[in-house]
DNA sequence: GGAACGCACCTCGTATACAATATCTGCACT
DNA sequence: AGTGCAGATATTGTATACGAGGTGCGTTCC
């Protein structure tokens, strides 16, 4: 018999140190509470969650291998800062990977993603503290993106969303960028509820690619490499 | 005086311990070294190296953030397994990002390029050694694409492509699979030196969709997973 | 006054040590 | 024979310890 599916927590997956610390720290710089280029001090970090630094060592080798933070032998880990060229790279592949997981997701849209978008959305427009923007940003971006059934192409949209994300913050926070996200995302969802793959895969281009542009218009010189 | 650029090795990158572990132990899953699902036990692996466990550790975090192996508390990294969904999954984006490669890259090529390609194309229907051909092929792609001059986005193929190496290597020493290979490298390359940026593109999908139904049709068991 | 040195202090990278957990082995029991 | 348990063994995850290299400041020497 092949015990029918129960719900039984996973007791195998309970959290090391090491995984809890990853988890934290990767949100810290994704939040931009760490400055660029800013040393991540092993020592204090061991404090901050009360571990020794072997655990806050293997979180940062994690974090070094999603590209949030690179070391210097000897130096210790520092948070990476993005060079111009690589920002307009990064967007270029976002454009690519989001155009392609709307255009496999529309078709297979239902009623409750309609719903959960828009929760998402009211949710945005109601929400005042900006280190949450960027969150439902994301949360809405999955959104329409998972009936696409692509979890590794949905994973790979998401890591470089971590990449960039203090750079959308910035954005959401410049110039009515946040309205315009919101306005924007309406936009975007109603041609997917209209099984316009087409359009909505246009109008995500153009979101994308109107957020690069309003980063490299208000930001050129903090973005500028050295 | 600006000291008459030297070409010094670069002493503050002398490799560690722990980065040196992980560019071999990533070799060796890439090269299909270790079964899937195999367990990789830090010890004898520490052993091999004549270094403690912490090194080691370090190296296989930085591999689980690569998808080369998962952890699994108390029992230690294993090295995964990829369904048969996933890999064409991964096909799938590979077919994305790579035609965008070349369709950047081709304008930009130049008779240095083709001779590049036209010499690993020599060395790859030279190479008797299995191990090397998958390795080949990837110099291959990316002396194509590097002239797109987008370093974020080949780093993002490359990692794909280490994701599924292994499975190249399958496919090529099957059904003649290495010869096949050769002769569409070589219709790429052509269409590369004829400028025709659409012909390539249309060429790397076929080859690529190509590779992904042998895969298929050759090893339908060995892929699924459980 | 400025460069070169010395020295104290800090931080990193890794070895060793150890507790917690998992896995194996043999044996008693049914 | 198969099941359940007990101890032995193996392996992991993390704390502690320590040497090596980096940093900053005062001193010395011109």
């Amino acid at each position: 018999m092949p015990l029918p599916s129960f719900n039984a927590p996973n007791l195998g997956v309970t959290p090391t140190a090491s995984e809890v610390i990853t988890k934290h720290l990767r949100e810290a710089i994704i939040g931009g509470h760490f400055a660029e280029d800013e040393p991540v001090r092993q020592d204090d970090v061991a404090r901050l969650f009360n571990v020794s630094k072997i655990p806050v060592r293997e979180a940062l080798k994690r974090l070094e291998a999603e590209g949030l933070v690179v070391f210097q032998r000897n130096k210790g880990a520092v948070v990476t800062r993005i060079s111009e060229p690589e920002l307009a790279q990064i967007f270029e592949v976002r454009v690519l990977l989001e155009v392609q997981a709307i255009r496999l997701a529309v078709p297979n849209m239902t009623e409750e993603t309609f719903a959960q978008a828009e929760r998402i959305c009211q949710a945005f427009i109601g929400e005042t503290d900006i280190g949450h923007w960027a969150e439902l940003n994301w949360a809405l971006h999955a959104c329409l993106y998972e009936p696409a059934q692509r979890p590794f192409l949905i994973n790979l949209i998401r890591s470089i969303h971590d990449k960039v994300e203090r750079y959308l913050r910035m954005q959401m926070s410049l110039s009515a960028g946040k309205d315009r996200a919101d306005h924007e995302h309406r936009e975007i969802l109603e041609a997917c509820r209209a099984g316009d793959a087409d359009k909505a895969a246009m109008l995500i281009e153009q979101h994308i690619i109107g957020v690069c542009r309003t980063l490299y218009e208000h930001l050129p010189n903090r973005l500028t490499p050295n």
